[in-house]
DNA sequence: TCGTCGCTCATAACACTGTTATAGGAGACG
DNA sequence: CGTCTCCTATAACAGTGTTATGAGCGACGA
């Protein structure tokens, strides 16, 4: 865990700023120490490079969604919670696009690849939809299967749709989130609920 | 359409050899000119710049992908069908993963954007996909409904695999494929085949 | 108090990138 | 043979990540 002082916050704030606002491409050492007030070394010395530098503002992307989807107060209708949290993942997804590209394997354009870190994170973020599942399934409003399988298979098509979303391939259908997300999204709850009895395949 | 010269034949190919085998950081003008035996200047008179070139290759992507899914031959068993179109997209991404991922926004990292053509050459992949959807209704085993709709779903869904699986996320369960893809899918097709009645949310 | 050590930052340089301007060469046509 | 056009090689410019070098500055012990 790295201390934290004060050039340090404000590199990784700038960053965060500026890939939030212009994208990836904006994200250069110069860039970064002019904005930050500081010069090129800054980023050596504290990060040891712009590589680590990203993977921390890629680490900080995760646990901004974990929040974000942490703060959905939970009910009594499970299934409700479950469609609230996807809309939360969503939303957040769609109002950082950059960052969330960059999240997930778009980084490894720019010769940065997803570490152990971050991957640590984004694990620790997906634990919170298992931990929805899971009441889904005390609940009885799912199937008892492995939460953390049905989880990812929740968790692949948010994120597919997301990611199409992002790239505008949502465009094959006139209104997708009332069209696509949605829809797609009852159909996988409805296949996992109770009403089904094979598991496999 | 462009004409099709040697020098231009010999840039595309190199650079999708390039990117196919070390990634797109190895994607440059200098070490393309070099690959294709020629000067940098080649890159500018036959596409206009270095963006321009990977959106062709990025078109190329999506009609190899398109010929990859179109080889999947058709039975009289549509489901089955599905799976194997299922099957030979993801093939095609896992070998491709490079390729794949530019498809699919990681270009905008590089300050590429996804423009028209390429997103024209996607949908005319994704028609492949509401071919097979809509075979399946008329065969009885989807439940009518906007095949374009339906289609989208299940490629929501196993892009998101896909993304996953090439970013390392797919670690959450020991087995993805048997755990999450396959299961995914089937519940998926589950939930909109004939059983249930309800269309909307 | 004086040195010295360690950490941080600014400057400059190196090799690289995409891009552009410029000049040279090869082929087509009158 | 002249000219015109298209393509390409060379060189330059501004930008990138990274590294080496020194200068400053606070903390520590003699």
């Amino acid at each position: 865990m790295p201390e934290e002082t004060d050039v340090r916050r404000a590199l990784l704030q700038a960053a965060a700023r500026l890939l939030g606002e212009e994208g990836p491409s904006a994200l250069s050492t110069r860039r970064l120490a002019r904005e930050a007030g500081t010069s090129t070394m800054a980023v050596y010395t504290h990060f040891g490079g712009m590589p680590a530098l990203v993977r921390e503002v890629v680490a900080d992307g995760f646990a901004r969604l974990f929040e974000r989807v942490a703060a959905v107060e939970t009910t009594d209708d499970v299934l409700d919670d479950l469609t609230r949290v996807a809309g939360a993942y969503r939303a957040h997804a769609l109002e950082n696009p950059h960052v969330y590209a960059v999240m997930f394997g778009s980084a490894s354009l720019g010769g940065y690849r997803l570490h152990d870190d971050e991957l640590g994170v984004g694990l620790a973020a997906f634990g919170q939809l298992v931990d929805v599942t899971r009441r889904a399934m005390v609940a009885g409003a799912l199937r008892e299967d492995d939460p953390a399988a049905v989880a990812g298979q929740l968790w692949s098509a948010l994120h597919g749709y997301v990611m199409l979303e992002l790239s505008g391939f949502n465009a094959v259908v006139d209104d997708p989130e009332r069209q696509l997300l949605w829809p797609m999204l009852g159909h996988l709850v409805r296949g996992l609920s109770v009403e089904g009895h094979s598991s496999d395949r």
